[in-house]
DNA sequence: ACTGTAAATGTTATAACATAACAATATTAT
DNA sequence: ATAATATTGTTATGTTATAACATTTACAGT
């Protein structure tokens, strides 16, 4: 069920409580690094809030506007770099389709993701599925393929965003 | 056993006869086009063919500076037209995590695939499986997400690539 | 507290990927 | 032949990402 609340939080953009879901967002990835002894900086903390801010993938050059407005003239590496960071920590992750980053709820945790995301509102959901993670790894192993990471990006139409049917 | 097959020619480059897998699908291609009334120019066929040059995803600008090599210079747009093209005929995919596309085995048939990419090797192999299909077509649907296309690339390592074990 | 080392950040430049806009040419249907 | 449409050429620019090297900051050991 808890996948299910992820989502559902993700696709209620308007409706749900999101300075709550920054908030807590911010709180889990302070303690993850800090119990990794790795440092979320100040820079690479104002990334992760920036990419927060909503539930849509942001592009990196968007934030890097945010902060060039914020901070004064800021150039691509330092956002990249945040961003090769929080990756590696896994508190975002890579949009290829979009070339965006976004948040992820649940980093402590190994997992391969899947992301729905709404081409009508722009919103990415990620949830997760045992079913899929199997199918994927069964037909890998039956080709004598040994899988190691993967990209899983549905585009479509998030239910808030269709009519209802 | 189909795709097996599709699979075996796609990982053992060095061993399939890829002149007759790049001939194949060039008929293939003009038939294709031929039945739909669209037009493979040269231009858009030598893109084919370039991108059909090895089982390997190939960039734009990999296939643009062949073309400049032998029909003196060419612009981006000529490339990234001839890609458009055999995009919407389905005739290559384009891989999202690489930047680069690559030609599809089977262009005739609608088709959600997924890319089998090693990482030593640089080959991707089109694969398909109706678990995983079906395995996100159920999870979206009890999401109320409805899917509309998606992206499907595992990175890993090839059984040509993996020391036998 | 001092200092050497490693980590992080700043800075400049450029690489890599992609498209907008408009002109010219080729193809097709009539 | 001609008008309408599709394709290609051309120039410029937008977007995304990284290389390379200088500087600053944090931290561990003394």
């Amino acid at each position: 069920m808890k996948n299910f609340d992820t989502v559902s939080l993700s696709f209620d953009t308007n409706n749900h409580d999101h300075g709550r879901c920054i908030h807590t967002a911010m709180k889990v990835a302070d303690k993850l690094c800090l119990s990794r002894s790795v440092r979320l900086t100040p820079a690479r903390r104002r990334v992760l809030e920036l990419i927060w801010e909503s539930h849509h993938p942001v592009g990196a050059y968007d934030v890097l506007s945010k902060l060039s407005q914020e901070s004064g003239k800021t150039a691509p590496p330092t956002v990249y770099r945040a961003l090769e960071f929080l990756m590696e920590q896994g508190l975002i992750h890579r949009i290829e389709s979009l070339n965006a980053y976004v948040g992820c709820a649940h980093p402590a945790e190994e997992h391969a993701g899947l992301f729905l995301i709404c081409t009508d509102c722009g919103c990415a959901a990620e949830v997760h599925d045992e079913a899929i993670d199997q199918a994927i790894v069964t037909k890998a192993a039956t080709l004598g393929f040994r899988p190691e990471q993967r990209t899983l990006e549905v585009r479509g139409t998030c239910p808030d965003c269709r009519p209802n049917s």
